[in-house]
DNA sequence: TGGATTCGCGTTTTT
DNA sequence: CGCGAATCCA
């Protein structure tokens, strides 16, 4: 790797620092020792990073190879690349250390995969296939997967592997009694599995690396990465889990040059192991820390901040910032309570025209929702509306059922011991090998310990198997034997086009006739001509486990439709921020999970929300929604509530019924207010809800986690709901339904 | 074995 | 409600 500095490195850092305020520059230029930059919503955290990252460069400080840059999502790696690129003058980055925890972890990996047991070729594996294998494990020790779901057992290894934790390293309080007290168990034979197939999940990647830089008989591999990274820097800090902890630290430890950015108030991933304390502890772990605080924001406007500041003063379990800004107080923040979900998408739908035509442009709009299933009204509703939009997140590429499919073939001609891909492809298309074949095949291979591809062979060359199965089988390891052949001397691309023509894959979907085949088939071709890219067909395997995305074209105008999660590092001129409905959100599911800690990650959630706001923010609740297929009737969050006063705006549709929460909703449409307590009424005007179909004569209430249903009388044209002795507890927590 | 039909459960969030 | 999985039937 070469690297030339073209201009006088003083001047290009009198560029850079250009805009910088005097606290980002104490950060970018304090060059030794661990600093922890601990920084608000828009105060130009990544920024500091990218910053740094070529002050080191250019002040001759450490060559492209020394400095190990570490971000959380592709998306947020992509973009340091490109501003580092930038403020290089166009200098080319690939090559670089500079990526997510498990692309870099990966990476390491590979050179050093003999020391725990696998080969520099493993293949990763998703979660789906991670699933499948413990469903495997499970089955094979008899055990009833439909009482003890695979998938938690699934959860559970990764949980351990997310905190750094092999199977030897698990006490045995930790176990608890999911599987039967098995899981234990089952992860150390995960494991030895995983080892046979040459495969490493996400979790394993670091896992193992950490297994390694900590063994003292590998100290040498250590050292040798001690005195290749000159420096550490880390993006979102907060969002790092006990694993990815635990490698840093141990890299760290040479230089002791760790500069990490984050904010505690902005730590989302809670759920898959992040620990917010790794931020709270960094002076404890690294000697002599410098705490850097940035607290202007550079983004909203006063409002905004505001809000956000009222909601996440919520919160107690944070370090305390209070950011402020010098920009105007700007618009207030809109808050509406609306019917339900139709007339919240219409409503958006009106204010984003609005916005349109004042000049707006929907590149800077963003509609931001709690969960995923959120985004179907408002798809539904901009296609009405004729508004080009923009899903982000959604199914991966490689997520797809066609892809993985297509990549099972290629694995199982990497490897033909790779048993979960040849198992997934075995039968698809369609060759008439069942469940039948499939076990005595597994049973074969078990008893022999070899793979699955290895039993086919053994099987076939006796007579134990039907002569049309044994006749299918011998065809299919032709195939692949020819198609391994291929691989020195034939492009990767072109045996993938071969492969998915000659197996019938192609003409599987070609034959079938549902509406998403073309697309499916497009996605293949799309996959072949990715490939191109790439050195090898290894190489390619790596990317699209780790790396690819969506390739979105940015051509036009769209307004962005994603979840809050997704939004993370993002900012737009105007966000909507429907749904905010307790139960939905927050959700439900995180406080019935995590309790206080689960409120507040959703409150911080909120907070990311509200911040990624520069001029306006709007929210919305809406009285009845829709969850699957049944409606539910919900009351405003909380959060809205802690919206303060004076920053927002606040309306509702006239003649909602909405208990508790009065003070934000008119209630002359119903007598009263419908509290939580027993006996209590609401009314709701049927003319309103009989054109929805929402409720109509007979349908029932009923407390879905407290017992007995509750009937609807019909009085004249208003509907009287009774709550009983359970009424006390919120009224979020009943459905309506259809009676037949 | 595979197609057709019923069943049952899910919706957080992602590398 | 809608999808994938389990189950049933030819």
């Amino acid at each position: 790797m070469t690297f030339t500095i073209e201009h006088d490195p003083r001047e290009e850092a009198a560029t850079i620092y250009n805009d910088l305020n005097p606290a980002q520059v104490e950060a970018v230029q304090q060059t030794e020792g661990p600093i922890l930059v601990l920084a608000g919503a828009g105060t130009g955290k990544t920024r500091v990073l990218t910053t740094r990252l070529a002050h080191l460069l250019q002040s001759g400080r450490a060559m492209p190879g020394q400095i190990l840059a570490v971000t959380f999502t592709n998306k947020a790696a992509q973009e340091m690349k490109q501003r580092v690129s930038d403020a290089m003058g166009g200098a080319a980055v690939e090559g670089w250390w500079l990526g997510t925890f498990h692309s870099l972890a990966a990476r390491m990996l590979r050179h050093h995969a003999p020391l725990v047991g696998l080969s520099s070729n493993f293949t990763i594996l998703d979660s789906d296939d991670q699933i499948r294998l413990v469903k495997q494990l499970m089955e094979a020790r008899d055990m009833d997967v439909k009482n003890n779901p695979p998938k938690a057992v699934a959860a559970q290894i990764s949980s351990w592997k997310d905190k750094g934790k092999n199977p030897s390293e698990i006490r045995p309080e930790e176990v608890g009694d999911l599987a039967n007290g098995q899981s234990l168990a089952l992860y150390k034979a995960y494991q030895d599995r995983m080892k046979t197939l040459n495969a490493c999940d996400f979790g394993d990647l670091l896992l193992h690396m950490i297994t390694i830089l900590k063994d003292p008989n590998n100290a040498i591999v250590l050292d040798d990465y001690h005195r290749r990274f000159k420096y550490l820097l880390v993006d979102e800090y907060q969002d790092t889990n006990v694993a990815q902890y635990l490698w840093l630290r141990l890299l760290a430890k040479g230089s002791n040059n760790i500069c990490c950015v984050g904010d505690d108030d902005q730590s989302i991933y809670g759920w898959r192991g992040a620990e917010v304390d790794n931020i709270l502890r960094f002076e404890k772990d690294f000697s002599g820390a410098k705490i850097v605080r940035l607290e202007e924001n550079y983004r909203s406007t006063g409002h905004i901040l505001s809000a956000a500041n009222g909601v996440i003063g919520n919160n107690t379990d944070r370090l305390g910032k209070e950011l402020f800004t010098s920009a105007g107080a700007g618009e207030k923040v809109s808050v509406r309570g609306l019917w339900d979900g139709a007339a919240e998408a219409r409503w958006v739908g009106e204010e984003v025209e609005a916005l349109q035509n004042k000049g707006d442009s929907l590149n800077q709009m963003a509609v931001l929702v709690r969960t995923g299933f959120q985004m179907r009204e408002f798809e539904e509703r901009f296609i009405q509306l004729g508004l080009s939009y923009r899903v982000i997140g959604g199914p991966r590429f490689y997520e797809r059922k066609e892809i993985r499919d297509a990549l099972a073939y290629l694995r199982v001609i990497m490897q033909s011991h790779d048993d979960l891909a040849l198992e997934r492809i075995i039968n698809t298309p369609k060759r008439g090998l069942g469940d039948a074949t499939i076990q005595t095949l597994y049973k074969h291979a078990r008893a022999k310990i070899i793979s699955l591809y290895q039993a086919i062979i053994d099987l076939t060359q006796t007579e134990e198997l039907k002569p049309k199965v044994r006749g299918t089988l011998m065809k299919l390891i032709d195939d692949f034997e020819r198609w391994k052949s291929l691989v020195d001397s034939t492009h990767h691309s072109e045996i993938a086009a071969t492969v998915l023509d000659e197996s019938g894959y192609n003409a599987m979907w070609q034959a079938d006739k549902a509406p998403d085949s073309p697309g499916r088939l497009e996605n293949l071709k799309e996959l072949v001509s990715a490939m191109d890219e790439f050195e090898s067909l290894a190489e390619f395997l790596e990317h699209i486990a780790l790396v690819l995305e969506n390739n979105s074209n940015n051509d036009g105008e769209f307004i962005t439709l994603m979840t809050l999660h997704g939004a993370k590092g993002l900012e737009f001129d105007i966000v909507f921020l429907p749904g905010w409905e307790e139960g939905l959100f927050p959700s439900q599911r995180s406080m019935d999970e995590n309790g206080l800690k689960g409120l507040e990650e959703e409150r911080r959630l909120a907070y990311v929300g509200i911040t990624r706001a520069r001029r306006k923010s709007f929210i919305s609740y809406v009285a009845n929604r829709r969850m699957y297929g049944s409606w539910v009737n919900a009351i405003p969050s909380r959060f809205v509530d802690e919206l303060p006063e004076e920053n927002i705006e606040i309306a509702s549709e006239s003649g909602l019924y909405a208990p508790g929460r009065s003070n934000h909703w008119d209630s002359s449409g119903f007598g009263g207010h419908a509290g939580f307590k027993t006996e209590k009424r609401g009314h709701i005007d049927l003319e309103r809800t009989s054109t929805d179909g929402t409720y109509s004569m007979g349908d029932r209430v009923f407390h879905d986690k407290f017992g007995n249903g509750t009937i609807i009388h019909i009085d004249g044209s208003k509907l009287d709901i009774k709550f009983d002795q359970a009424g006390n507890k919120r009224v979020m927590d009943s459905f309506i339904s259809k009676a037949s």
